[in-house]
Formats: C-alpha cells, sequence, structure tokens
RNA sequence: GGGUCGUUAGCUCAAUCGGUAGAGCAGCUGACUUUUAAUCAGCGGGUUGUAGGUUCAAGUCCUACACGACCCA
C-alpha cells in the first residue's frame, strides 16, 4: 500500500506529486478560472436520487418522456463520467442511491466546465428529469457547480476496493465504493436504536457509567492503564458495565441499561477487537428466569424488525429466533457429549476422562476444567438461540449460586451460530458472600493469574448498604451486528477496527505475550 | 507466541524453468449531442512492502523485518 502524495495549493511545489493529483489540481485551478467558487458554504439540495426514481417508477416510463416543470435540485459524488463531445453523462451518488446526469450545450452555460469534473468530485446541480432513448430515467441538467474536488483517484469503478486493510484503515473509501457496506453499518445502528427503543418502552433508565475506573471489574479481563496528571493517580479503561450499573441499584434506580464502550488489553481476531461495545441491562426483583424472557423477547422482535422475519441467515446456516428459545442445560449438555455420569462438584473422574482425551487440557485448573469442555464439545453445535442454563459457579464471581444445585450458579449463557452472545445471571447481592468470592479469586490472582477478578472495596461498601435481587444481562454489540449482517468478522462491522499503525516498528515489551483471547460477555 | 498464505501502476489483477515488468479501468491529447463499465485513435505512468544475500541475471530463490489475512495457542 502506497500513500498518496501530499498536496501544496502552490503550483511550483507540485513535483513529488502523482500525476493524477496534478491533473485534479489544474482541473480545480481551471474550473476557478471558470468562475465557480471553489469551495462552497452551503448547497440548498431539495431531493435524493431516491426522490427523483420513486417519483417516476420504472414500469410507466417511455423514451423521450420530460418533465419540464419539476425542479430537483440533487447533491453527491460524481462515481461515472462520459463524455461525448457536445454533451455528457455522469453517475451522482448520494448517501441513498445515484442518478443519471444529462449534461449538455444546448442546457448549460457552463457545459465547457464539466470536462473539468472529475471522478470522485462532489457537485450539485438542478435541472428536470426526462427519459433517455434506451429508457433510462435521467436528471437534464439545467445548472450546476463544483462543491469540492476529490484530489485523489477513486478505486475501481466496478470492482470496489477489494483490499482488506485498505478497507479498513481508509474505511470512508470502503463506504464510497461499496454501498453493501454503508448498509451493513446503517443495519448495526437501527439494531441499536431497536434495542433502546425496546427497554426504554419497558421503563428501562438508559445511564452513562465512568469509563476511566480506580478497580476495573465485572468480568476477567486484562485492562488498559492510563495516567490522570491533576489527580497523579493510575487508572483502568473499563473492561465492563456491571458494577457501576449495580451501584444504581443500590441508589434505587430499578431498571437500568447503558450501551457503552469496553476496553480489554487482549489481542485482535475474527470476534475480538480491544474496544467493542456492550449492552448491560439490569432489573431489580426478578432473577435469571425473568432475564431470559426479556432477552428472547427481544431478540426475536429485533431480527423480526431488521429482517422482516424472525429469522436470518448466518454464515449459510438459516437461525431461527421463534420464541421461545432452546434452554439447554450445562451439566446435561457435557455429560451426553462426553457420555460420562460426572459430579460437577467432584471432578476426579472427569479429570481422567480428559487427561486420557486431551492431554493439551492437562494444565487447565479444574474450575475452568467444565467450561473449556463445553466450548471443545458442545458450543459448536449451538446453531439456534440456546440458553445454556445453570454453569459451573466458579467462572462466575458475581452471580448466585444455584438455589438447589450444588457447585452451580444461576447463570445462563445464550449462544447463536456457535458462539456465545449474552450470559445472563441472577446478581449475586449477598455482600459476605461477595467478599468471600473475591477473596478466593485473588487467591488466584496470586496463583499468576492476572486476569483474576480484583477486589473491589468501594463496589462492596455498596452491596453493604443492600442491593435487591436482580437479574442481569450482557449482550455484545459488536457480535449482534455481525449476526445481523451476516459478517464472518468484528472488523467488518466496526467503523474503525483497531490496525497496527503504518510505518512504526512493532515495539514488543518482553513477556507481554498474548494470552488466550476471553470470551467478550 | 507458532504455522500457512499474501503485499507488483491510483484501483482490480497478470508475469511459464531465474532471462527486457504487462492488461483492464483510472489519467493525458484528440474525435463524438442519448451514453450505461460508452466507443474510437494516440500517449504517459513502476525503487515489484523494506533491508540484506545468492546469481552473469531476482517480481520470481534465501534471510531478516514491516503490514495484513486465515488457522492454532
Amino acid at each position: 500500500m502506497s500513500d498518496p502524495a501530499p498536496t501544496s495549493p502552490d503550483p511550483s511545489r507540485r513535483e513529488g506529486l502523482h500525476e493524477q493529483t496534478v491533473s485534479r489540481l489544474n482541473n480545480l485551478q481551471a474550473l476557478r478560472e471558470a468562475g465557480f467558487g471553489a469551495h462552497p458554504y452551503s448547497y440548498p439540495r431539495t431531493h435524493h436520487a431516491r426522490d427523483l426514481l420513486a417519483a417516476h417508477p420504472e414500469g410507466g416510463l417511455e423514451a423521450g418522456q420530460e418533465w419540464p416543470e419539476e425542479t430537483y435540485a440533487l447533491a453527491g459524488r460524481v462515481t461515472l463520467l462520459r463524455h461525448m463531445g457536445k454533451a455528457a453523462f455522469a453517475d451522482l451518488q448520494d448517501e441513498f442511491g445515484s442518478v443519471q446526469l444529462h449534461f449538455s450545450r444546448a442546457d448549460t452555460e457552463t457545459f465547457d466546465a464539466t470536462k473539468k469534473i472529475d471522478l470522485g468530485d462532489i457537485i450539485g446541480v438542478t435541472g428536470f428529469p426526462f427519459v433517455t432513448r434506451t429508457g433510462q430515467l435521467t436528471l437534464r441538467v439545467t445548472s450546476w457547480q463544483p462543491l469540492v474536488k476529490s484530489l485523489h483517484p477513486l478505486p475501481s469503478k466496478f470492482h470496489g476496493l477489494q483490499d482488506e486493510e485498505l478497507r479498513a484503515r481508509r474505511r470512508y473509501l470502503d463506504l464510497m465504493v461499496n454501498p453493501e457496506r454503508r448498509e451493513a453499518f446503517r443495519v448495526r445502528s437501527r439494531a441499536i436504536r431497536f434495542i433502546r427503543q425496546f427497554l426504554d418502552a419497558r421503563d428501562f433508565m438508559e445511564v452513562e457509567g465512568p469509563t476511566l475506573q480506580v478497580v476495573p471489574g465485572g468480568t476477567e479481563a486484562r485492562p488498559f492503564r492510563t495516567h490522570h496528571n491533576a489527580l497523579s493517580h493510575d487508572f483502568s479503561l473499563r473492561i465492563s458495565l456491571e458494577l457501576y450499573l449495580k451501584r444504581l441499584l443500590v441508589g434505587g434506580f430499578e431498571r437500568v441499561y447503558e450501551i457503552g464502550r469496553n476496553y480489554r488489553n487482549e489481542g485482535i481476531d475474527r470476534t475480538h477487537n480491544p474496544e467493542f461495545t456492550m449492552l448491560e441491562a439490569y432489573f431489580a426483583y426478578g432473577d435469571y428466569s425473568d432475564m431470559m424472557r426479556l432477552v428472547e423477547e427481544m431478540l426475536c422482535a429485533l431480527v423480526t424488525e431488521i429482517r422482516g422475519e424472525p429469522r436470518l441467515t448466518y454464515g449459510g446456516k438459516e437461525i431461527d429466533f421463534s420464541l421461545p428459545f432452546r434452554r439447554l442445560d450445562f451439566v446435561t449438555a457435557l455429560r451426553e457429549a462426553a457420555g460420562l455420569d460426572f459430579d460437577p462438584t467432584d471432578l476426579g473422574r472427569l479429570r481422567e476422562w480428559t487427561d486420557a482425551r486431551h492431554p493439551e487440557l492437562r494444565k487447565v485448573p479444574d474450575y475452568k476444567l467444565l467450561d473449556k469442555l463445553f466450548g471443545e464439545y458442545v458450543e459448536h453445535t449451538l446453531v439456534h438461540p440456546t440458553f445454556v442454563t445453570d454453569v459451573p459457579l466458579a467462572i462466575s464471581p458475581l452471580v448466585k449460586a444455584h438455589r438447589s444445585r450444588p457447585g452451580l450458579a444461576e447463570r445462563a449463557d445464550l449462544f447463536v451460530a456457535g458462539f456465545e452472545l449474552a450470559p445472563i445471571y441472577s446478581e449475586l447481592n449477598d455482600p459476605l458472600e461477595q467478599r468471600a468470592r473475591f477473596e478466593a479469586q485473588s487467591q488466584r490472582r496470586d496463583a499468576g493469574d492476572d486476569e483474576a477478578h480484583e477486589q473491589d472495596e468501594d463496589f462492596l461498601l455498596a452491596l453493604e448498604y443492600g442491593m435487591p435481587p436482580a437479574a442481569g444481562m450482557g449482550m455484545g454489540m459488536d457480535r449482534l451486528a455481525m449476526l445481523l449482517t451476516d459478517s464472518d468478522s468484528i472488523r467488518d462491522v466496526l467503523l474503525f477496527p483497531l490496525l497496527r499503525p503504518e510505518g512504526t516498528g512493532a515495539a514488543k515489551p518482553g513477556g507481554e505475550d498474548d494470552a488466550p483471547a476471553a470470551p467478550q460477555r
């Protein structure tokens, strides 16, 4: 990938510029000399291209028809240009579509200046619709003006921009020439707006917690550290939204949610970006069963809103979001997969079974073994939305123990298309039990697990004042957007995914090797 | 962190066994008053990601590095 040459307004300083940029600067100068202001401050657009197309639907058009009494003022980028002597055709693209323009010496006094339009320029045009000899609805331009010149050539007009790296680094080019990318980001925006409306309609209040935190908590992940000068103190960027939303439950807000950015100092792959967007929602006086019902209702309604039916296709598989979602008991599923009737509170038999078949899992500590095996044997089979219920307590330090099943938690993980989309909890609100769980985490931390949950005294103090029984959930908005847009990489649903800066050597601090990426809760 | 693959003109891609780096689009000049990726004639455009090495000769082989993709941890 090569960088476009830097530009200078001074014609004497153009050596080194790309020939196409020089040509465009010359055309810009010519347009100025033709009496056009180079960079107008506004343009009185009256319509989008799609308005014109909608006013004259394709079925009823006949060659030669025209509507001189209709006036359209359009603005957008010139994506195709065909000069034909005393006439010219162009395609004008705005946000929602594109329409063909016709310029002619007979219609516009500034016809000659159209030769100085370059592909990629943004122009404003006024005119009226007519139908060409071949039956295409076209705007006959009666006046026009350049609004801004593009100083670099556009990517291939019919191959688009293919280079994955360029598409992410110069997302504006990707959006400019690949309309389906624009549509994918529009779907993402609609989905998040729908979720807000859904929760607002159920009396949830949207809130904003702090992103700079003293003790980054709510999940297990390595944080980004930063420094506040005036307070002379180090802070971390938040790794989850959870602990501050729970403080609000203590404060008396009974139904709260936040849609916000989390930051985890981890590797980058198809499903992980160091900054990503989470939804977390909590409501008082309910448990994980109540939350499962809310989540399935929300997702069914969301998919129906976006796709027109409660089904979507992801990676070639049809996924059915009809109610109710399947419930699958974690231990039962794992017992069946392993063909072993193990006891979740006594992993002796399971350990033997695993060591015989998976020597690579010998170093996995007991508290992570069930989770690992579940990932190995069951997760990929969960294509349709499935709540995996009553998961092991050891991997859930903020969740209530199951009311009747020892060793398990009142936690359900929603899986779709083989990956985890949303964990759902009966939230732990016993401050003494929470303190004990934190202490167990501290022991793991002392034993070298730098992802173990940090003890948060300020949070414990809040719990000690009394948090009502509550249900909570988290959902990755990026993964949700992947599902809704049939994208196989998180990069495709992030406008600006994190990339290594170009041209800088890779600084490699010792010992900071990548750990296996933890699931983004 | 490991493995595999990739990086050639502004974009999309070729280049046989190591033997003069090409095409389409885009650009420039000209023709053209209904084109549709317009067409026709002509002309420019390259430090083949970077740095080394092997060789009479390197886009091609070797080493390191940079950036990316995929798989694994």
